[in-house]
DNA sequence: GTAATTGCAAAGCTTTTGCAATTTA
DNA sequence: TAAATTGCAAAAGCTTTGCAATTAC
């Protein structure tokens, strides 16, 4: 259940001698409930309506605790704000340029491409910090009808 | 020669029944210029010592009226701000986001892993306007130096 | 002369920060 | 009580915008 979840997390702030506070609790389950994706922004939203005291401010120093704790990572989607996830980032993003979709695909459908990269060229891309930016399927069929029209 | 390139651009914006100004003039020159991935600030500071006038909402403004008619484009490399380029994007860009490196590699690089990743979900990625984001081949370096110590 | 363009100042959006007041352990 | 955390307001970084004044055609 969710109140495991959060527990678990708090425990391993307490663990390397973070302070929990009421502040980082309430973040914490605001993130387990939206679940995936969410930005700063919306998680200060959902708090202020029981929390209005809940700053903005303190749910960004939240959100970096956690990933310098390792326990979330925040992925950039191309434009607009970072979204946020609890855990470790474990698969690759496909962000829509157009619609802004999301999908989340097996990190190893792109191992041989990197790795080709990686010899090639020496760089290793880094599929967890910034998504791969494009078109989704919905939006590249609307876009061929647009072109036929 | 330079004057040739920006003689061309400029051409191309009167046949689309754009007006040439002075100051659009001064923007595509100090592209020309400026050459490689370069910045709207950087921009701004090269044409401000010699044209203090001409404020940096106008390169804005020109960037943009050159990408709606196609004459250049930017990308989005990581964290910080889009830098310009005159011309098609004609190879992708893959930006260390330890040392800011940006190395533009042969779009057929990638046209495999595109058309795999096309084929298992649908989704065509857009690798012109955002970069790939990873570590050069000198960062990983010495990262794995680093790691070692 | 008229429509497009510019300068300017302001604001927008996301995020960070300095500092005094509060809370945690 | 000492140290960490928070609220607040402000600023930072990048970019856009409304409007009145200027400029290109």
């Amino acid at each position: 259940m969710a109140g495991d979840r959060t527990a678990s997390i708090l425990q391993h702030l307490k663990d390397r001698g973070i302070r929990i506070t009421v502040d980082r609790r309430l973040v914490v389950e605001a993130m387990v409930r939206a679940g995936d994706h969410v930005t700063a922004e919306e998680l200060s939203e959902m708090l202020h309506l029981a929390h209005p005291d809940l700053h903005a401010a303190t749910v960004y120093r939240t959100l970096e605790l956690l990933e310098d704790t390792g326990l979330a990572y925040h992925v950039h989607l191309g434009h607009g704000p970072a979204r946020w996830h609890l855990g470790d980032p474990s698969h690759l993003h496909l962000a829509c340029e157009r619609c802004g979709e999301v999908e989340e695909v097996d990190d190893n459908l792109l191992e041989t491409v990197k790795s080709q990269l990686l010899a090639a060229t020496g760089f290793k891309i880094d599929t967890h910090h910034f998504a791969l930016v494009g078109r989704c399927s919905r939006c590249l069929a609307q876009e061929q009808l647009n072109q036929v029209t």
